[in-house]
DNA sequence: CAATTAAACGAACGTACGTTTGATTATATA
DNA sequence: TATATAATCAAACGTACGTTCGTTTAATTG
């Protein structure tokens, strides 16, 4: 056989992608062999060649596009003119909101990040700088006003992302609680662990 | 060559255990090769042989010894009987202070989970259990004290494990903050969050 | 000091991996 | 409808892996 009944190269894009991600997830990005990869999307493993440049070009690709798309995504959710407290409570909201809905890319860019290297590597790690540093400005900001109580900064920032990350590796879509409920407890804890004492 | 001058076997067996952590949390279980951590060691590969039964047996005492001792390590540090408030002060000092001495065992039993199979894996996931679910009964504790206000007492445990675990990420020996000053943030975090308003 | 055990070695095995090459068939274009 | 292009295949390459085997040397024991 050769070109099969069917085949249209953006699908077969598509499903590669989607595939990988769902594989080096579950087994880890060293461990999914381009072989598995390849029989799931129901091809040869020369095929996949004609999508990807190499193993580890996947990789980078698959995590530079959901760091992009992070950052961009968080800017257009959290508002530039208001009170510290409504931006927080936005930042929360998105963060959560976000992360649970893209669970898959997530738990990929937060494990895998010591597979990649290089260029893609140092990439990465800006990127998730610059949204931490989004967090790092709102607390700023909320210090300043007088309405939150912090003394580190940057340990308040990294203590509330780990907090509110670690909702993809516990999330059951088939559980009790609604995504609105999750985001609801969790603006509860962030709020009243930052809030200055009145 | 053969056995070489002053080897003992309990120092290799060590020296085995010491860096096949060290290159687990650097590159993954799956990338680590038994040849790489031979050359570290200073064996031949064949030589690993003595002292693990294989690759996977090897990752799989490394996990579960640490768990073990996490659960032993926590029963010891938090007061079996004190008010709520200070039992989850204890906790979250004890946590955060354990992760951080141990960060190598820690970001290896968090990461590498999914490599780990069939009996091993539940023993884990079932230890891991246990440890939260201490958390869970001092919220829960605390609650029926009328200190805490917690709606989701679960949800409340992963949020709060999540934030503390994740210092073993970001920390850094030769940082400005001493582990006191982390683990007092993180108390004034966990703790304002928690509280129920008076 | 002889015999036994402990601790390593060197060489090899079969397997599976990422990747390359060139041919083959389906669709799009003119 | 003839031609060009897109999408796949089958087969193979070299490499590196986990692991096994039998041997050799160092330390321990009686």
């Amino acid at each position: 056989m050769a070109r099969t009944k069917g085949s249209i190269g953006k699908d077969t894009q598509a499903a590669i992608w989607q595939t990988a991600k769902k594989l080096i997830v579950s087994h880890g990005f060293e461990a999914m062999t381009l072989r598995q990869l390849a029989a799931e999307v129901g091809l040869q493993p020369a095929s996949i060649y004609r999508y990807i440049k190499s193993k580890d070009e996947l990789l980078q690709s698959l995590m530079l596009e959901h760091m992009g798309q992070l950052l961009t995504a968080c800017q257009k959710a959290v508002p530039r003119h208001a009170t510290a407290t409504r931006k927080l409570e936005a930042f929360v909201a998105f963060h959560i909101r976000y992360h649970i809905e893209r669970r898959t890319d997530v738990i990929l860019a937060n494990l895998e990040l010591r597979s990649l290297q290089g260029e893609a590597h140092a990439q990465v790690v800006t990127k998730r700088r610059s949204y931490e540093e989004q967090l790092i400005a709102i607390l700023e900001h909320g210090r300043n006003e007088g309405a939150f109580a912090i003394n580190e900064l940057e340990v308040a920032a990294y203590a509330i992302l780990a907090m509110l990350t670690g909702v993809c590796f516990w999330y059951n879509p088939k559980g009790r609680l609604s995504i609105e409920e999750i985001i609801n407890e969790h603006i509860a804890l962030v709020m009243r662990g930052v809030a200055a004492s009145k």
